[in-house]
DNA sequence: CATTGTGAACGGGTTCACAGCA
DNA sequence: TGCTGTGAACCCGTTCACAATG
């Protein structure tokens, strides 16, 4: 109701409804409960009623919610019902799977321009994106507004392309690379290491 | 310094701390402090002499955590002092990328073999690996004792995936399909979806 | 009558602060 | 003196339980 900030823990949850909700909605569903919901994500009923009243009354005592209205709604909230441009930076094996990688459309993102430093590469295509210097990130960033920025870069390099993408105006960044990033509070860092998650699940074999 | 479970959270984030530490062991450091470690890795250094705590007293006061005892501590605790083997699941552009990843040699980690249930695909190589027909996926996991998967099929195809991987013994579960997966309790799932990180961020954006 | 929205209770993770020790 | 290990305090996210309502 009122307007504190909202944990970041739930900001965190609120892709994964977005997602379910919109699968539902594919399959044909029109309504859902926070009970269906959450058995969907492994999540408690209540948890997920709490997360969605801090951001104003989306169901209907009875009968639930509207998928349609929810996702509407979850887009919004999360500022997806616009399409985000990004730059990649980082033209390996994984840039080049996400470049092509047709997840992004419909999700509110789209990839806009990959980089590299390597003089071989510059110059050459991966599927529709002509890979573009480093010397040129700052500018087209500037010219572009672009915002957001995705980094398959080697961990040594990453630090120094995250100063420029930062210095640029870059506000959110995806972060391929295994190394922690230092970046000001007002920017925002993600990290996909799988090498963490898989440690992460070692633990618990024998 | 008692036997009770380690919460999950902290297990989480061993790996980072494992991470840091060799970087900096790398970098030729040979000690550490709770301080140093947290402002790399933006943890409090509290949290992170707590954390530390569960499993032993590692540290000296006064002169603070030997890197390279610290290393192998942590690589005994998260068992990542041997080297796991892994099945792929998924020989698309992702699956690809993640078959010729160098990161995860000398971390613990390994791919076997790869799958996929195309015909197309079936026989042909990628890298070092002749995909294999998802018929073989069972047989094969069950003779190699192979507890650890990754899967980068489609979303629609995932939980299918997941219940074959299951039943044939696997018990840690890396998926990068988009869609929530569900398992016994005791098999650990873990998730990477980049559009979920960046919806994650854009929340922050104007 | 099923299901939401929410104040209150609860639980557990994080921080604090300091004794203890090299 | 510098830094660890840790009980206690604190804080905050989760769960509970129920009034409210279509």
């Amino acid at each position: 109701m009122t307007d504190k900030p909202i944990p970041d823990v739930i900001v965190g949850r609120l892709p994964r409804y977005l997602r379910a909700l919109r699968q539902m909605s594919e399959a044909g569903a029109q309504t859902t409960s926070s009970q269906e919901l959450g058995e969907r994500l492994g999540i408690s009923a209540a948890q997920i009623r709490k997360d969605l009243s801090q951001f104003g009354e989306f169901g209907k005592q009875g009968t639930g919610y509207s998928i349609s209205f929810l996702v509407r709604q979850l887009q919004a909230i999360l500022k997806v019902d616009r399409t985000w441009e990004m730059v990649l930076v980082g033209a390996g094996d994984l840039g080049h799977a996400i470049a092509g990688y047709n997840g992004f459309a419909n999700w509110g993102f789209h990839v806009a321009m990959v980089f590299d430093n390597d003089p071989q590469k510059i110059g050459k295509k991966i599927d529709e994106y002509t890979i573009l210097d480093m010397s040129e990130l700052s500018p087209k960033i500037k010219e572009s507004g672009i915002q957001v920025a995705m980094i398959t870069t080697p961990a040594s390099a990453a630090q120094e392309v995250v100063d420029q993408l930062v210095k640029a105006g870059i506000k959110s960044i995806l972060n391929y690379a295994p190394i922690n990033l230092h970046v000001p509070n007002s920017v925002k860092v993600q990290y996909i290491d799988p090498v963490i998650h898989l440690q992460r699940m070692t633990y618990y074999l024998d």
